[in-house]
DNA sequence: TGTACATCAGTGAACGCGCGTTCACTGATGTAC
DNA sequence: TGTACATCAGTGAACGCGCGTTCACTGATGTAC
């Protein structure tokens, strides 16, 4: 059963929906080819029609969701400043929805342990991020050092958040005042 | 082949030992019975007769990295500082000794995804770990939000190291002196 | 515009592989006498 | 101290399961005439 080129497209942006959210959800090796064919409405056998492994996938799906988040700290630090961003980043909401957040805290201690590819397009995507992410005029190591800080405190609020809340919470709090 | 009652104490901290390099190493998940046994000179049957699952190792196994971070920071703190921890915590030798380097910058990401005995057993690894990382007299806060920073930039450091040196030296810097 | 046919996106069974776990077995330990 | 035997730590084959990948097949697409 061929399905038109326009519906192939849209297929492969379902894949890659699934996957982005996938990724930040279950992490890099978390994103399984029958678990994102499913999501996007067909069967496994179908996802080498659009990508050459489960590895190339991830690669993709990552320099995307990596440019999402470029762009979007771009914006608020533009608008807001690196101290508007800060809480932002740290709202609690930020903290539950995994699914649509930040991919560098979702991510961060497995790509190491990823194939090259995926850390390549990993360490490309963050450098953009980063960039996007010193305002104009302020010091590059304060900047950096500052997202450093947010994202440790995500990625530690969010480890523990269902266990000590509390400690989640001042982290949260402590990282967006300091 | 029983063996004697001194001799199964040591295979257990050997299978600790082993379980610990590889959880710095591969993450919660990459605690394979089969790799731990293996390295610890047995074959993989003999695993249950000290551990009554692959989630008990992995709860064990964190306790005890948290609890040698934990005294590792207590030390390292009320003899130089919080910001004498901040330049060791940061030395380059940190970056690539992954294997017997801290267990938060090394796991972090995978805890929440792990089953709720190890999620516990981080969260309150972690505590102790921070607790023990704030020295007399300074800002509760302030040193929380120092650990963060330093933890998310190290973290980050490492997920670049291969790819783009230039910018993971330059986080390790910015987090050392901010 | 209509028809015949080549193309090819997606299906679903099958494959090899690594994993955690189980279990009958082995043979050294350590206890009872 | 010496002997007989119950205990049990570790062995290695086997299991079910989920995974990435392959492939013969299906049938709608879209092109050639």
């Amino acid at each position: 059963m061929k399905v038109s080129a326009e519906r192939k497209a849209q297929n492969r942006e379902a894949i890659l929906a699934v996957a982005g959210r996938l990724l930040r959800e279950k992490g890099p090796s978390g994103v399984g080819v029958a678990e994102v064919m499913a999501g996007a409405g067909m069967t496994h056998g179908g996802f080498y029609g659009h990508f050459t492994s489960r590895e190339e996938l991830s690669a993709v799906v990552i320099t995307q969701a990596l440019h999402q988040a470029t762009g979007y700290v771009a914006k608020v630090v533009s608008d807001f400043g690196l101290e508007g961003f800060a809480q932002h980043y740290l709202e609690r909401g930020h903290l539950k929805d995994v699914s649509r957040g930040c991919p560098i805290a979702a991510t961060a201690t497995e790509i190491a342990r990823q194939p090259s590819p995926i850390r390549a397009a990993f360490a490309k995507g963050l450098r953009d991020y980063l960039e996007a992410g010193i305002p104009k005029g302020t010091d590059r190591a304060v900047a950096l050092s500052r997202h450093c800080g947010l994202i440790g405190a995500l990625i530690l609020a969010r480890a523990i958040a269902d266990k000590d809340r509390a400690l989640a919470e001042e982290l949260l709090l402590a990282a967006q005042g300091h």
